[in-house]
DNA sequence: GTAGATATATCCATCGCGGATACGTATTCC
DNA sequence: GGAATACGTATCCGCGATGGATATATCTAC
């Protein structure tokens, strides 16, 4: 299980982490990341678009059908591919272990 | 509290995480976080000699003389200011509600 | 039907990053 | 002691990622 050493690319992280629990559209991606960021994380339209394009060239994600509630054919719709859900779960695990790293330094104020 | 919107850079939080737990030099900084971050970030001299300019200058830390233990007079050592502590605080508890996303999402494998 | 909002897509200026390079100083080896 | 090597700091340069501006099409509201 190697591990990749790079860290993936903040967007494409916040992207994949929108998509973990539905799939969802260009746009409502970005909603979604604005509010799990509580709006510290914008993904402008470049990123957005050019991420979404990338990820799905290189399998992180994939276009399924828009759900039946949406009938706006403008909106394209992404899910997960098993390789993103492994790509989003190795950075979770990677952020996970500098959080603990900063705990451990008592720069968190919660408790342990 | 007005918690600033904007995350810190990767670089500049990885030295502050660094310098949280003693003062170090430029290059044992290096060192601290390409072990604390298990290989997955590594700063360049580039990166580093810039970004502890520019913390300085930002009063995020400040030079401070060397321990007495060691007499290299190349080395300039650095520690953290309590603007620094704070920012690094504020950066650690953003990184945190994002993993603490990604477990309610259940793309983490461990417990709650 | 018109106006404005929504959605996708591309282009471009900016900026952060890391490698290459330079230079001075310790340290090691002989 | 002198030469070679490693260490430490610093700057320069090119690359890649980011986000805003812009363009185009389509949907919704009136």
């Amino acid at each position: 299980m190697p591990q990749p050493d790079t860290p993936l690319r903040p967007a494409v992280f916040h992207i994949l982490l929108a998509l973990s629990t539905a799939p969802r559209h260009g746009l409502g991606i970005a909603e979604a990341v604005d509010d799990a960021t509580e709006g510290s994380v914008t993904l402008g339209p470049g990123t957005l678009y050019r991420s979404l394009k990338e990820m799905a060239r290189d399998r992180l994600i994939e276009e399924v059908p828009a759900p039946s509630s949406d009938d706006d054919p403008r909106r394209r719709y992404y899910a997960l591919t098993d390789g993103g859900r492994v790509a989003v779960r190795d950075e979770a695990a990677r952020l996970a272990r500098i959080v603990d790293v900063a705990r451990e330094a008592n720069v968190l104020p919660d408790v342990p």
